[in-house]
DNA sequence: GCCAATCCATGCATTTATGCATATCACGGC
DNA sequence: GCCGTGATATGCATAAATGCATGGATTGGC
């Protein structure tokens, strides 16, 4: 194992990113860096491992072959990551919080404001990305969910269920009909967030009947879809706290019982050691807990 | 993922073998480059490794628990380079072979220079090492044990059985009273050549009847108990091929069975894939397959 | 209680790696 | 077919890591 894992670890970023420019900026260096540790790999190993074809890299064989184990070696790097995070007994220091983009830019601003006032030392990034961060991997530190985790090194607090909504301006709802029944809504457009059907699927459990020609628009950006919404140019679905206290839009169905949608705080257990994780975590968790919005009681 | 990954394998190899300096010689650098690559690590990572206590380094509580997790990084990193050997096809460069001290003095000295003849591109490290080498740490490239391999990741060739003989001078012989029978050595001197015991209990298993009394000395060093055995000192097993052959001992009970040593050549199966490997391993396997010494068809 | 051996820390010259700017090349759109 | 975008290589000045020599400190042996 006499070989510099530093350029092991430029291998991997290489191989997974794609590329070396977009490995350089993944891993924060420079790209000729990367291109040249790449290379100096290859000169010690005696292993071509990149194909030079066109603008772009290719893996050969020996590199594929390889790339098994350096992903094993990047893999014990990410849990030595999260056990020295744990390891971290410090007040002071940086924490990442995943979440999707509407519980990015709706929920998150109070809680982090408060926690700002309470520590000035903790610095927080916020990661919004449509798609579950890989804990694991230590992509962020704390996540907001809305499903449950499955994997068993995970720690997970349930902090509220969000009762989910239809919504549409009034312009909208007066050009389809003022619906009143779910059977009035078979021919509105819906503005669709996912395009793996779930959403649909939750849609029709609520006890619409919808098809795919229902949702002529898809975006993965929660914010791009409320805008639309705002716009009067379909139905979206929105936390009914939210919903409720938006002036440009109304209720499609006013008095159907909402979706619940429950929110999940979800950490590593590695990282339940650090004192840090632990004091944002609690804190999420109670600030989470508190309702929203105007209307307070909305659930059912 | 994001931190030095050189300075994780500093960690590992200095917690490995116990101090800054011993890590230093085996990675072939110099000592306070490592002290600085372990400083720099707690640094980064925000976490005490070591607590430098007296003239060593013992690991903190967070050392240990991080530990675990680089250990898999090296585990991954031998297997990187044990693929990354397998996959140069290239028949020039280093080979280093494994054997204990009597097998490498005594039989691949013609191998070697045969080798060397053939294929002057190939150059040989011997390890020469009182304990079975970790060929998957790849300590080596090809090993000679004594034994079968029992990992199913090694492949292995039996490529003779040697005949095992006492041995011992004619003066020693004299002053025990020239013993005929396995009775005869019950109050007999043995130099044993391992503190585990087997070496009694396989010539206890030859007929004998031996206790630990007999064993006055012990060495781990094969060449020392030969030495010993032809100066007079004592008893002691030697290849029957090597031990006819050396005027200046005797076989102990001429007569009786030799025990059967068998000598397998172990490779780990990624090392397959190695041309150069390949090469040497298979002339090992034919070369040692030759008897050697002047007593071919000794062999009971 | 002193001495030798061994280990870790520090200062400094040198080698090595990195980043920036730039050249070169390939693909896709119009 | 031309051009823009995004990719990989190269030259050079700078920053960083390394090695050597040395100092300071502790343990074990006599």
């Amino acid at each position: 194992m006499n070989f510099d894992w530093n350029r092991a670890r430029a291998f991997l970023v290489t191989a997974e990113e794609g590329s070396l420019s977009a490995a350089a900026r993944a891993l924060g260096m420079a790209q000729p860096t990367l291109g040249r540790q790449v290379d100096a790999l290859e000169e010690e190993l005696d292993v071509v491992l990149f194909e030079r074809v066109g603008r772009g890299l290719v893996l050969t064989p020996s590199g594929l072959d390889l790339l098994e184990h350096v992903r094993a070696m990047g893999d014990a790097a990410g849990r030595m990551s999260l056990a020295a995070a744990g390891q971290s007994q410090s007040i002071e220091g940086p924490i990442s919080i995943a979440a999707s983009e509407i519980h990015a830019a709706m929920l998150l601003p109070p809680v982090i404001a408060k926690l700002r006032a309470l520590h000035p030392g903790i610095t927080i990034e916020v990661v919004a990305s449509s798609r579950a961060s890989n804990l694991r991997r230590r992509e962020a530190d704390i996540a907001l969910r809305n499903f449950a985790p499955t994997e068993p090194d995970l720690i997970a607090r349930k902090v509220r269920d969000v009762p989910a909504r239809l919504y549409a301006t009034p312009d909208y709802l007066e050009r389809i009909g003022n619906p009143k029944l779910p059977y009035d809504l078979r021919h509105a457009e819906f503005i669709s967030i996912d395009g793996s059907g779930m959403f649909l699927k939750g849609l029709n459990a609520m006890g619409l009947n919808l098809t795919e020609a229902n949702f002529p628009i898809l975006t993965e950006n929660y914010l791009v879809m409320w805008e639309y919404v705002k716009r009067g140019i379909g139905i979206g679905v929105q936390d009914g706290n939210l919903g409720d206290a938006e002036p440009l839009v109304r209720r499609v169905l006013p008095d159907f019982k909402p979706l619940i949608f429950p929110i999940w705080l979800v950490a590593h257990r590695e990282l339940n050691t650090s004192r840090r994780v632990r004091v944002v975590f609690d804190m999420l968790a109670e600030e989470l807990s508190k309702p929203t919005g105007r209307s307070a009681v909305d659930e059912t």
